[in-house]
DNA sequence: GACGGACCTGCGAACGCTTCTCAATCTAGC
DNA sequence: GCTAGATTGAGAAGCGTTCGCAGGTCCGTC
């Protein structure tokens, strides 16, 4: 936490490489959260020959740059998705993994006036939903029932 | 995901060991996020020798048993805290660390709603939130205008 | 108090993600 | 075409975390 924040040094001249427009074409063939390493293998699956540290670079820089967003997920695993595409947060099945897109003006207007009471500023939010869903209901309650 | 749900599992009994005493010891006299390597420090310097998994692995059942909370640093890393009974989140600030705790009624309905609609039970939500606090606010702002 | 089985521990290896190293390569500008 | 300097790629290294297993510890029972 609290870094240096020198990583925009404006001496710096960004180039563009055919690694570096790749990347940001697999990124912008999708809405959604992609890890580094998805990003490396569908570069791979593409037949382009990108390394992993490339990929990681490229990404980092983005960030910094503010084209992407980033979050972490639970494994710890950071994930990358273009800003403005629409944000959104997730419903997801503990069992199966079905997960449902879900678009919530409460809590982005929740999440914005409590942080603004506490006088936080720039405030960025992750949200996940996890509940069992209806299919798995059923056969689970078969399972466990199942006396 | 989809894993096998199977670490409540009710015929476990959990014991009350020298190391699991430690552990609770340390995160009980302080109110802030500890990471597992933390809490592995601190009871080194305590004089208590506990190993590095068992710390791991105390920390993983508590938060399991809801008695700590947990989050992941922008590192990566995962930090835990005890965690009172009532359900809240977190307001951070991304460049200090420093944590307000927050309970929202409104978001808990909402996750509630939104669940219920889509056929899904048993749900539970994770919400973070990350902003800039006020000092960080004032002391970023000099620094980048600081031509 | 002794016994036995299940749980817990500790060590080190393994794992996955990310960053670093450094020589070779490529880009942009002249 | 030439040069300076940014960028790349492969593998090693770093870091936090989890796994495997032999041995230790705890708790209920006799």
């Amino acid at each position: 936490m609290a870094a240096g924040s020198a990583d925009t040094d404006p001496s710096r001249v960004v180039r563009s490489t055919r690694q570096r427009r790749a990347i940001e074409d697999v990124l912008a063939s999708s809405d959604d959260f992609r890890s580094a390493q998805d990003v490396h293998e569908l570069l791979r699956r593409a037949g382009e020959r990108v390394g992993l540290a490339t990929v990681y670079r490229a990404l980092q820089a983005m960030v910094d740059s503010g084209e992407l967003d980033v979050l972490k997920t639970d494994a710890g695993e950071a994930v990358y998705r273009r800003c403005g595409a629409s944000h959104h947060h997730h419903l997801v099945c503990r069992q199966c993994g079905r997960t449902v897109e879900i678009t919530g003006p409460t809590v982005e207007r929740w999440a914005t006036s409590v942080a603004e009471k506490h006088g936080y500023e720039d405030v960025r939010h992750t949200l996940e939903l996890f509940g069992v869903c209806t299919p798995c209901q059923e056969s689970s309650g078969l399972e466990e029932s199942g006396s």
